[in-house]
DNA sequence: GGTAGTAGCCTAGTATCCCTAGGCAGAAAA
DNA sequence: TTTTCTGCCTAGGGATACTAGGCTACTACC
């Protein structure tokens, strides 16, 4: 019989797609195998269950964001530097909703340990290089960062922000002005 | 047959608490009739489908997370009031995980509406009157801030400060000393 | 207090999903 | 060419969501 040349990394691709397209809830093993052309049981060969494949797209995630982020990161510092992270933050997660919703489940610490997840928090910390931020503030400081961003991409998601007229890309651009003078000024 | 007296609020509570145990992706309908010592299609006659048993939860949590922040903010002004807000605010997320986590589905449109996280938005706004910003700013210092604090709360859940030693407690004060500066101080 | 209506639960059944066991054929290795 | 093994298959078990239709205990009304 005709060989569908399945594999992990097409099966990853194709569930991220699956996820931008339905939302990550509705992707299942079986709409995978559907896609494919294939019975749901012959994935089995390639993830180890559902959860794996969960786990697969949120690495995928992570890895592309982290690319995204790095080559807009790429030769700026200080606000340009935090603006251009957050930019591509925040596109990435409109233009890939599903692998955005991926990568919030929690990994098991070593998974998270070799994910992409570690070289977003090296470059959140190069950011404050233009800040000159002393530990533990640094630290402080990037977690708050972080939450800023995760949090104001989450609640736009979840239309957090309909209730008012206002723009959200308008109250993006502030939110940055806002997180630059506190980063300048970082209260003792 | 003896009647196990179920009523929707009764179920949504229950689904609630079930939540907080194990998990909001595990709560099911079957699992709910499983505690009621019922059969699960008994369900259908109170809730419409899986679904609408989730929402419940939601407008229930965000029922008692405004109801825990408006007591927190009586009686409070300027920083006391941020500080009352978000402690309870993040208090709330960890006693309640599952009910946190079923906050975060998106409602339709009419239903956020007609929900507390309107009571939310107003309390927020109120915290702002101890400093002075007027529009459009303040509705962006709303959104700021409650970004940050769903954003600093959901990556707290999911772990994703696990992997530095600083503690979770010290940069959330931190976070909110941060916060306070820039709203006393927002950038025009 | 008998009787009609309804509310609350039931059984039965469909469809979908996840996952395991075991089989066969085409592709790769010896 | 023969052997091995990989990649798919069928078959099947168990769980879930939900619908249809039936029986019974409570309620309300005459």
């Amino acid at each position: 019989m005709a060989r569908a040349g399945v594999t992990a990394e097409r099966l990853t691709l194709a569930a991220a797609e699956l996820a931008d397209e339905i939302g990550m809830e509705n992707v299942t093993v079986a709409a995978l195998a559907r896609h494919f052309g294939v019975k749901d049981a012959s994935l089995y060969f390639h993830i180890r269950n559902g959860h794996d494949l969960r786990v697969r797209v949120a690495l995928l995630a992570l890895a592309e964001l982290a690319d995204r982020v790095a080559s807009a990161l790429a030769g700026r510092a200080g606000k340009d530097a935090l603006v251009a992270f957050a930019t591509a933050y925040r596109a990435y997660a409109k233009e890939h909703p599903g692998r955005y919703a991926a990568m919030q489940i929690d990994l098991d610490p070593e998974t998270a340990a070799a994910s992409a997840g570690i070289r977003h928090a090296e470059m959140t910390r190069a950011i404050l290089r233009g800040y000159r931020l002393a530990e533990p503030d640094q630290t402080d400081a990037v977690r708050m960062m972080h939450s800023t961003f995760h949090g104001f991409v989450s609640l736009e998601r979840t239309g957090g922000f309909r209730h008012t007229p206002r723009s959200a890309d308008d109250s993006w651009t502030r939110t940055l002005d806002a997180l630059d003078a506190v980063l300048s000024n970082w209260p003792a």
